[in-house]
RNA sequence: GGCGGUGUAGCUCAGACGGUUAGAGCAUCCGGCUCAUACCCGGAGUGCCAGGGUUCGAAUCCCCGCACCGCCA
C-alpha cells in the first residue's frame, strides 16, 4: 500500500465528442501515473467509457443499429485520442464489458444481502419526450422541462433504492477524520454541508430502459447509470477477480473528477463502499472547468475545443504542457490558442528549449560535442537550488498542484540561463580557459539531464527527445529516481547530438 | 432564499501560526550580453474592494456594505 498508486479518471460518456475537458482529466491522471512510476511505485491507471443509457439506446435506434454496435464505434474516438496524447493507462473499462457487468451485479447482490437495497417507488417530474426525470430544485413554477421547455408530468415508477441515508453520520465522521479526502478544500466544505443537510436514499434502477445492466433476479429493472458507472473503479482494480491486484491497489485509490460530478463520487460512492465494507479512496480531487476565450464551452455556442485539432496544430507536448501549467488544478481556467501559443513560446521555446539549444550549440562549437565530468564536481549554489526544487516538486505533485510543480522545475531552467550569462562561456573560450569552460558545459548538460526527469511526467516525448540529444538512455522509468536526481551522479562523459530546437517558436 | 467561497500590480495568480521596505509569471519601459529558437540576463515600476473594529502591529482576525462565484439530489 505504501508503494502503490491507483489513479482513475471518470469513465466518459461514450456519446460525447471528446473535448478539452476529457483531455484535461486524462492528461492529469497520466502525469500522476508517470510521476509515481518514476518514483518506483506500482501504478494502476484506469480510464474508460460509460456506454449505457437512454441516449445511446435512442441514437442506435435512429441509426438502425444495435446499441452495442454503436458504442463499439464510438469508443474508438476516445481510445484514439488517448493514443495521440500519450496516455499510459493500464485499464480501459467499458461498462458494456461482460467482466464489468458481472462486477456490478455481484456488487448489487452484496449490498442486497447486507440489507442496503430495497424496492420502492420513485416519484418525480418527468419529461416524456426527453425521457428524463428532473429534480424539483431545478424547476421553476412553470414545471417545464429545463431541456426542451415542454410541460412535465408527475410520474411514479417502481425502483430499487440504495439506503444512502443510513450513511449520513458515518460519512460525516469520515470526513472529519480525513481532511484530505476531498480536495480542493472548498469542495470538501461543499460536500460536508450537503451531507449535513440530510441524505436521501438513492434510486438506482429504472424500469423500461433496455440498454443497461439488468438487476439480478429482477431483469425488468436496469441499474441506474451512476450505480453502474462508479463501480468501474472496482472492476479496474480487480475486485472479485484478482484478489492480489485488488489488495495492492485498492487502498491507495485516487479519483480525479470534474467538479460537475463530484457529488456522486464524494457522497454516493463512499456510501456504496461503506455498505460493502470496502475501504474508501484516499482522495477525490475535483478539478475545474475550461472556459474558451472567456465564454462557457458548449455545443450551442460552437466553441468546443477539439483536442485532436490542437495536437495536430501544436503537437502533443505543447498541449499537455499548457493544460497542466496554465491554471491551478482545481480552479477554472480559460483556454485560447493565443494563450497556448504565448505560454508555449515563452516557457518551452524561449526558456527551456533555448537553454538546451544554446548549451548543445556551445558544446559542439567549443568541445566538438563532448564534455567530461569535472573532478571534484561541486557547485554549492546549484546543489542547494536542486534540493529546493526537488522538495517543492514532490510537495506539489503529491497535492496534485501541477502548475506549481512545473513552476519549481522552471527555477532550474532560469538558473541555468542566468548562469550562462554570468559565467560567459564565450569569454572563457576567448581567454583560453578550456578546463573551466568544459566544467561549465558539463554542469549545463547535467542540468538538462535533471530536467528530463522532472519533465517526463508532463511531456514524455520531449523528455525522451532531450535524453536522446544528451546521448542518454531513453529508459527513464527504469532509473532509480532517487539516485538519478542526485547532483554529481551524471555520466562521466557527455557525448551529445547536434543541437536542434525542441520547440520551434510559433509565429502567427 | 439557505450554506460556503472569493475580491492583492494592466492581466493571471502566491502570500502557514497576524510582525522588518507585499511577491512570481506575462505585458510595459530602460539598460546589458551575443553562445542561442528576434532569444537570454539585469533593472524600473505602479497594488492589498469600500467602511469600521481588535492589536504595539493586519493583505492576514472580527463586523458591516458592495461585487463576483460555487453548492443546494
Amino acid at each position: 500500500m505504501d508503494n502503490s498508486f491507483y489513479i482513475t479518471t471518470p469513465i466518459y460518456y461514450v456519446n460525447d465528442v471528446p473535448h478539452i475537458g476529457h483531455a484535461y482529466t486524462t492528461c492529469a491522471a497520466d502525469v500522476l501515473a508517470r510521476y509515481y512510476r518514476l518514483r518506483g511505485y506500482r501504478v494502476l491507471f484506469s480510464t474508460g467509457t460509460d456506454e449505457h443509457g437512454q441516449k445511446i439506446e435512442k441514437a442506435a435506434w435512429d441509426l438502425g443499429i444495435s446499441p452495442q454496435e454503436l458504442v463499439d464505434k464510438m469508443v474508438v474516438r476516445f481510445q484514439d485520442l488517448w493514443e495521440k496524447m500519450n496516455i499510459s493507462y493500464d485499464e480501459f473499462i467499458r461498462t458494456t464489458d461482460p467482466r464489468h457487468i458481472k462486477v456490478v451485479q455481484d456488487f448489487f447482490r452484496l449490498l442486497d444481502e447486507r440489507g442496503y437495497i430495497y424496492l420502492g417507488d420513485y416519484e418525480g417530474w418527468y419529461c416524456v419526450p426527453c425521457e428524463t426525470f428532473w429534480p424539483e430544485s431545478q424547476l421553476d413554477e412553470r414545471l417545464a422541462c429545463p431541456d426542451c421547455g415542454r410541460p412535465l408530468e408527475k410520474l411514479k415508477e417502481e425502483s430499487y433504492f440504495f439506503a444512502l441515508s443510513r450513511f449520513q453520520e458515518p460519512l460525516l465522521q469520515y470526513l472529519e477524520s480525513h481532511p484530505d479526502f476531498i480536495m480542493p478544500e472548498s469542495r470538501y466544505r461543499e460536500i460536508e454541508s450537503f451531507i449535513r443537510r440530510g441524505l436521501k436514499d438513492q434510486s438506482i434502477s429504472r424500469v423500461g430502459l433496455e440498454w443497461g445492466i439488468p438487476v439480478p433476479s429482477h431483469p425488468r429493472h436496469t441499474l441506474y447509470v451512476w450505480f453502474d458507472a462508479l463501480i468501474n473503479y472496482l472492476t479496474a482494480a480487480g475486485w472479485g477477480s484478482s484478489p492480489d491486484k485488488f489488495s495492492t491497489f485498492w487502498p491507495s485509490t485516487y479519483h480525479l473528477v470534474g467538479k460537475d460530478i463530484l457529488r456522486f463520487h464524494a457522497v454516493l460512492w463512499p456510501g456504496m463502499l461503506m455498505a460493502a465494507s470496502l475501504p474508501l479512496p484516499q482522495r477525490i480531487f475535483a478539478h475545474g472547468w475550461w472556459t474558451v476565450e472567456g465564454e462557457k464551452m458548449s455545443k450551442s455556442r460552437g466553441n468546443v475545443v477539439d483536442p485532436y485539432l490542437m495536437i495536430d496544430r501544436y503537437g502533443v507536448d505543447r498541449f499537455r504542457y499548457f493544460l497542466m501549467r496554465e491554471v491551478s488544478f482545481g480552479l477554472d481556467g480559460d483556454f485560447s490558442e493565443k494563450a497556448l501559443v504565448e505560454r508555449s513560446n515563452a516557457d518551452l521555446s524561449d526558456n527551456f528549449g533555448n537553454f538546451v539549444h544554446r548549451t548543445l550549440g556551445m558544446v559542439w562549437r567549443y568541445k566538438k560535442g563532448v564534455a567530461r565530468k569535472p573532478s571534484p564536481y561541486q557547485d554549492e549554489e546549484w546543489e542547494k537550488l536542486l534540493e529546493e526544487v526537488k522538495e517543492g516538486f514532490h510537495y506539489h505533485m503529491e497535492r496534485f498542484a501541477f502548475s506549481q510543480a512545473l513552476e519549481q522545475v522552471w527555477r532550474l531552467v532560469h538558473f541555468a540561463n542566468r548562469y550562462i550569462e554570468r559565467e560567459a562561456p564565450w569569454k572563457l573560450h576567448k581567454e583560453g580557459k578550456e578546463k573551466e569552460l568544459e566544467d561549465l558545459l558539463y554542469r549545463l548538460l547535467d542540468n538538462a539531464r535533471l530536467l528530463s526527469f522532472f519533465l517526463y511526467p508532463f511531456m514524455p516525448d520531449t523528455a525522451l527527445r532531450l535524453r536522446e540529444l544528451l546521448g542518454l538512455s531513453p529508459n527513464l522509468e527504469g532509473e532509480n529516481w532517487g539516485e538519478a536526481l542526485q547532483w554529481s551522479l551524471g555520466p562521466e562523459v557527455y557525448s551529445v547530438r547536434e543541437a536542434q530546437p525542441l520547440f520551434p517558436r510559433i509565429v502567427e
